[in-house]
DNA sequence: TACGGCCGATCTGTGTGCAATACTTCATCG
DNA sequence: CGATGAAGTATTGCACACAGATCGGCCGTA
């Protein structure tokens, strides 16, 4: 059994909460009254306001405490390609033997999809585990270090419009060409899947 | 004036003693005699200490404090292309305008490495430049979170090899290939440029 | 001698207290 | 009427205190 820290615990309700909308953008974070809602003192939550905004979900304003990062439609714009280069990045640098065993099981997860209704996590799931078998640790931390400030958007923007049978079909086509060792393929696919998420977030 | 917080300093101060092996890897912290030393309590340190395991630099062992991020030197190989990665895209995110700007300016770092006797921090410098005018904050914000690390690699193998000429030489071509126009070749040369000083790094 | 459990010292993780700074309110002035 | 400033409140940033976990040494046993 891992140890769990209360820092960590409550860095996980925090980002819950700034990426559901319960903590609105640009709000300023009350520090005693959230420790007292969370039934913790300030200190461990002090300390999970900084890991927040060392992964750039809060912003610190010395002297004034803690921000949710404002909400900016553009900053969506920097974000997606970020992660779709990222995770192209990842994929470039997986061991050829990984990536051979990977297109069954990310087909596996999109024929779960079809099924699921839980569309976005579904679809995490699918992108979690594309990178999963990058050996080069830091960029795996960059990336669960960035999605989160993605995941914001998604969940703001999301009108239930149905890119479901789209995203499936894009995931499929990766997978295809991840099976013909295109990796280059592979990689401008991936780049496109995401562009085309961001497209319907602008849209709606 | 802006602001400065406590745990801003401690960042800086303790980073700085991690990459010049005053803190040798794997080292345990002691957070009462640190603090003590440095004449602060243990609230600002914890929260120092917590930034800086958020960068890796050093790790959290719930129940046991803090450790210095083990030294690795396949690490090393991992950080050097991930590092060299993410400057080429901090390049091609940059405006056409800017990057026009961007050769001249450039090589009048170049032309002061030459005279300079500081050369890692002139090398910093020509690439924080290089970087500094793409539009995407928060690739900026990994590469600074990323660089550190790398960093003390740098430190560590440095036997003093005059990689100097080489290097401006490969910064100057860069530059070349900038004024060119060519981004892809000069994305392609800057991933060289940190492949080489990678290569330097393992030989010693 | 090697091993394992116990016990005290040490240290971390968390809670609490205090001073300085920022915010709010409201009255005064231009 | 808007701007300005002062007093009072609220909140942060840091210091300190305490409980529980961890580490190292000691002893007993095989």
């Amino acid at each position: 059994m891992v140890k769990r820290l209360m820092r960590g615990e409550l860095i996980e309700e925090i980002t819950a909460r700034v990426l559901d909308g319960r903590f609105p953008a640009d709000t300023r974070i009350n520090e005693v009254r959230l420790a007292n809602e969370l039934g913790v003192s300030r200190t461990p939550l002090r300390e999970a306001l900084i890991g927040l905004a060392d992964r750039g979900l809060l912003v610190a304003a010395p002297g004034r405490g803690f921000l949710v990062a404002p909400f900016d439609p553009q900053e969506a714009r920097r974000l997606y390609p970020l992660v779709a280069e990222l995770e192209a990045l990842a994929l470039r640098w997986t061991s050829p033997l990984e990536l051979a065993s990977l297109p069954d099981a990310l087909d596996r997860i999109s024929d779960e999809i079809a099924d699921s209704c839980d569309l976005p996590a579904a679809d995490d799931r699918w992108h979690a585990l594309l990178t999963s078998r990058c050996d080069n640790p830091h960029l795996l931390r960059l990336i669960e270090q960035t999605k989160p400030l993605l995941k914001r958007y998604e969940t703001a923007y999301f009108g239930g419009r149905d890119r479901a049978a789209e995203s499936v079909a894009e995931h499929r086509e990766i997978a295809a060409a991840l099976r013909a060792d295109d990796l280059p393929g592979a990689s401008a696919l991936l780049v496109r899947n995401w562009v085309k998420a961001l497209a319907y977030l602008k849209g709606s």
